[in-house]
DNA sequence: CTTGAGACTGTTATATTATATCTTTTCAAT
DNA sequence: ATTGAAAAGATATAATATAACAGTCTCAAG
């Protein structure tokens, strides 16, 4: 088949820091830059990034994986003799949406932290259908030339949504890998 | 604004039958071309185009919006004694999406007919915010422009899902004309 | 025609995702 | 301290979807 090569030799667009889903790093400094940008939004926002808000936050941007609602109301009612109720978390991703600090993947009724907070932008995501690992492309060319067809057909599109599901480059190469026996 | 014309003058592409969900018509016709695009189909591929199934397709068809499971379930279950139950329906939404005669719009959590069935393809959804006409955008252009963007990445796509959600030019022409009051 | 295997449908129960509503708490501004 | 608005707690329930097993239909092989 075709490219499965790692660095990307340099001809195309830098698609940064995101690149980095796929291999091995310290997630905490995913998690403290994530909630590092979140603090300065709202700061300047003027929204109120509470302790409920922000660890429901840290627990979305848990790993590179799309988190289901439950599953974060699962994490938060672990070390807590009563657990929480379903829309305190509800409210809680509600909020993060509104402010663009994460995404909900409609596809996998789940959620993930946005990984380029601040700038609005509308993602395009890149779903890998086997370790769920979910990257996020900031791509606007493609974006504006799905706006523009649509406007082509006298629609005037407000929102867009796309996702990607197929196979991240780590599941590839295993895969191959895993024929080649 | 632009391109509210019936019949396309040539220039683009052509957006062809699905234009006509945005205008009146003689909706049975769309039903009917539907169910015989379904049994032709069917027949060719050799898989069973039962009474249950068709009655759903035909259900999901009922308009140019999106439908639910469970609307479709309250609808065949209206002039019966007893109620059809859940599964029965999402066997048949499920058939009917594996064969490429409805699609699921994500964001909806609804399904709609496809209206271009036969060619394999993966559809592009303008949804309207307002009415919720949804009209599919047979667009390969785009769709190959995204599976690229991603492809230089070394992320290898199979499915993709683009639903835009906006203001399909009725609406558009209703707000305005609201406006000018 | 019979029959048997597989496909389809029925039925019950339950899982998963999400929201409505009302109450209590927090917290910043007065 | 008071108060008013925003946030969080609590309870109930809505909306969407699937698991599992039992019964029925179809159709081709005998």
């Amino acid at each position: 088949m075709s490219a499965t090569t790692k660095a990307n030799s340099g001809k195309k667009a830098d698609y940064g820091l995101s690149q980095r889903a796929y291999t091995p790093h310290d997630h905490s400094h995913c998690v403290d830059r994530a909630l590092l940008h979140a603090e300065e939004l709202c700061q300047s926002k003027g929204e109120r990034l509470t302790t409920l808000r922000k660890q429901v936050l840290e627990l979305v941007w848990d790993s590179h994986k799309p988190v289901g609602a439950y599953d974060v109301l699962a994490m938060m009612s672990k070390d807590k003799e009563r657990p929480i109720a379903p829309p305190t978390v509800y409210r809680a991703l509600d909020f993060l949406l509104e402010q663009g600090l994460i995404h909900k993947l409609n596809s996998l009724n789940a959620y993930i932290g946005c990984q380029c907070p601040g700038r609005p932008h509308e993602g395009i995501f890149l779903i890998c259908e086997q370790c769920r690992t979910t990257r996020e492309l900031d791509s606007t060319a493609e974006i504006h030339a799905l706006k523009n067809a649509a406007n082509q057909t006298g629609f005037q599109p407000k929102r867009i949504l796309v996702e990607l599901t197929g196979l991240c480059p780590a599941c590839q190469s295993q895969q191959s890998a895993a024929k080649e026996q």
